[in-house]
DNA sequence: GATGAATGAGGATTCATTCAT
DNA sequence: TATGAATGAATCCTCATTCAT
């Protein structure tokens, strides 16, 4: 007789884990709808069949689409963030380019390859312009920390040449990480050994005062 | 009898030219739509509407939707072609590296910057998988350039290497574009100074033997 | 030099021939998409196009659809009643009921095989209920003259057994007009025969003392 | 817990038959246009307007305007069967002719004169050609049954023989449907008795050696 | 919470018809 | 006359969101 020992506070808990199940699978669900059509043409509909919920559960825990997709990115990063160090930032800044270039986009790219629903989020809503606040967030925090890394990389740099570079540097990852994406086996890792030699090319010459590119 | 003569072939022509300022008048809609839309969310009724007339008269002029994105992306490509010469490829491609860069990116960035409806064109319809067929013949067209361009400057690069080169190439080149495309100013200058600089370094070493790169 | 000699009757009476060339072909080509489409499904344009002509030149010869289904019944009937004489009326209806059937409908069937625009537009609008007046009225024409031909065959009936008779008649004809315009060759034939079997056998007993039925 | 298990079933029924209701009041008011229009004139927001909801609505239950039709062919066809013994077959195929028809008939005429849905549905698009698929299955599925009563009936005819009487049968009967839906009272009464007339004349040859026709 | 029915504006597209030329 | 552009309401259908149960 479970509803007997239910307490004040173990009633509550179930439900509440049980809401949380349900916003995992709801994202979980999203993310594959996300992928599979991109957030634009992705319907909440399509997200709670997906989840094998009714539309009206799916709103019970998210006010809107968009809500939903800020949440998945947020799990997305927090989840990034336990499972490779603090969020992509290896422990050593101070490695030469090459290996600092391994040890910051290999993760990076493992983690895409396994959540492709992150990279599907970054593209945004495919309506150009002030995309949403929120979702900026997410862009802006990952823009933050290019920022950071190219601090400790590039002291040289003005704060607006910074700026510049790391837009660019993720402009570049980003698109490129689209060709990984979309390929495999052996293109997938001559895209990835591309990718890190035209970064680590870009960014030598700012780092270093004594270049060892090939 | 030059009346009627007149009357009998200059009626059909003012016609003629009327629809033709029609379609002018959807595609330079279509173009501003689609831009701050994008193509996906760009609907046929926003595009008559912006171009003031009905529904209909889209219609008489286009089958559909995409239609109208095919024609705009050709005649985008037309006018580029006749406003730079050959479609943006340099007369001399034996030029050194930067000033190569600068022959071949200097009018596709002013191009798109003119014509920012082009760049909203190449990012497709924001659905992953296969996007459309004339759409794809339009990238796959540049792509064939890009690559034509680096077989010139990399003769020693394998068919493969060249495609995943290429590759990367054009897939950062087009998100750097909308990096300069969302800026102005100094800011647009600066984005345009750093996407040569990036190129130049990428590529600078399977041109050249002797680097010149500072 | 034409235009000197054209008097005050012949340049309108060019006009008028051209006029009438014009309504020839919207009908012709309003007959072949009727066949095609149905007339309900049919569209001016559709017609138009086939015409060769534009849409406002159709409305220059008809002031909307329906008056062109009219107008090529109209047609179709006197087309059928200069082919055959006083429109399917055989000169001798005192023929033996074979023989008359013979005599009335192969020239109607032969008829609607040529001209299945016809047959086509005998199906109305299929909106049921009130058609159209005008449609209407080609119905109630052929079913006069069906009337006509049961009094001379069943000069015992009274007006209203006559009119319930006719309806039937004509209704079980057109039905089976379908089936035989549907098919081809020997099948067609077998319909045309059994159609003639159904029809004497239904009128035999109402016109002769002594049925010769097999 | 009867309280627990009561709100949890009984809430879920109370939908699903709220569901159920919508079906069939949008059947109920696809059959009243369709009557009304006819299958290709009937507009799903016309039904779902004449159900008195929204188009959405509509399609929550419907995947489209077919769908419709069918469900409502089925539903009809359901009825009829258990309304009237299997379908329309009467028990005793040995009746003599008269009898047999009144046997099949009877029913028959007096299903659609309560469901006039049905015949406004058997005569399908309007568009000449292939109807569809389903539609055609119900065509075939009522031919079928026309054939197994005149196999019983004129064991003497070829399977072709059979196929063609069957064929002008059926659309004999359906054209003077039409005629008796169109009509009332007295007039209905005639027609009715008229087609009786003209089948029993029309098969008696077939299916007795000794005509018994007056 | 969960359900799924309900909404209604909006999507692309068609079409009979009108109008300026 | 002939043209073809123009109209706009109507078509089927979708979707984010809300509501009663």
């Amino acid at each position: 007789m479970p509803e007997a020992e239910s307490t004040e506070t173990s009633a509550p808990r179930r439900r509440q884990a049980r809401g949380e199940r349900r916003v995992a699978q709801l994202l979980e669900a999203a993310a594959g709808v996300f992928c599979r059509s991109g957030y634009a043409a992705a319907s909440t509909n399509a997200i709670a069949r997906e989840a094998g919920v009714s539309p009206g559960t799916l709103y019970q825990f998210f006010p809107n689409k968009e809500a939903i997709a800020i949440e998945l990115g947020g799990q997305l990063l927090h989840k990034a963030a336990e499972t490779h160090g603090q969020a992509f930032l290896p422990e050593n800044l101070a490695l030469p380019l090459p290996e600092l270039l391994d040890a910051v986009l290999d993760p990076v790219i493992a983690f895409n390859c396994e959540n492709p629903a992150f990279c599907a989020l970054m593209h945004g809503s495919g309506i150009p312009g002030h995309i949403n606040d929120e979702h900026e967030a997410l862009h802006t925090g990952i823009q933050e920390r290019v920022e950071q890394v190219l601090g400790h990389l590039t002291p040289g740099l003005s704060t607006a040449e910074r700026a510049v570079t790391a837009h660019v540097v993720l402009a570049v990852f980003k698109s490129s990480l689209d060709l990984i994406l979309a390929s495999e086996g052996a293109e997938r890792e001559a895209y990835i050994a591309e990718v890190k030699t035209l970064l680590r090319r870009y960014l030598e010459p700012l780092v270093a005062p004594l270049p060892t590119t090939p």
